[in-house]
DNA sequence: AAGTTCAATAGATATATATATATATATATA
DNA sequence: TATATATATATATATATATCTATTGAACTT
């Protein structure tokens, strides 16, 4: 199953020689790869991985304070994560009234969805 | 496209009344809600989404050597970051002699891939 | 208009993170 | 055996993060 190509020093190198051929990092793969972590660091605590998963079990909006009382946390704390998760693009919010919906915008975590499968 | 599906409170409420029912959030998701979160926020540095990207390109064994000079990073700092995805258990380590030689375990993915999906 | 309620922001604090430099360890070569 | 090399660990530091309490802002109710 494992293929055993490996990318690997060929022989020992004299003294002072550098390891390897400089390798060249295309901009484009390394944008990317920001884009993608900035997805994963907002997903990488589990609050936060909860309120997306709750979010996007619902599939339409839901109110912050059926969000609230799901975590062992204060009201300031959820909406700190939530805010994390809006600067990531992850989510959405729309105030109606007093109350505030949030929602997941499925397209935020589609380049990251590719990248992984 | 959006269902209109939504988590509300229904009327407003008596003052002092909780806003909603106390809503039951099993440890089982909890556990889960963990383990992939760990994985994604391991996921989340670019350094690190690269590393794995790379590694996974390979589909092989690659020497840190040749990892070290895709980044404009010391080798230690290189190292910290490949520790700490060994730590998340996204990526394994053999060593041959005086080299250094990491793979992807793929089976580390998997859930954070099903849950994306 | 006054009071209530929901959510966001501000401020404070303790912890975690990313990075560098310096050092240690193991192994290869001369 | 002595020296050089590849990688990992240790230490230090500046920045970021998660959390709390207190406050503010906005909108609804009476």
């Amino acid at each position: 199953m494992t293929v055993d190509l490996e990318l690997a020093p060929k022989t020992k190198r004299a003294a002072g020689e550098p390891c390897c051929e400089p390798v060249v990092y295309p901009d484009v793969e390394r944008e990317q790869a920001e884009r993608i972590a900035t997805i994963a660091k907002a997903l990488g605590d589990p609050i936060r991985l909860q309120l997306v998963d709750v979010l996007r079990k619902h599939a339409g909006k839901v109110c912050v304070c059926e969000l609230v009382p799901l975590f062992d946390l204060s009201q300031p704390t959820v909406s700190h994560h939530l805010k994390k998760l809006r600067e990531a693009g992850i989510v959405g919010s729309e105030r109606r009234g007093l109350w505030a919906y949030y929602y997941v915008i499925p397209e935020s975590l589609e380049e990251f969805s590719a990248w992984l499968s």
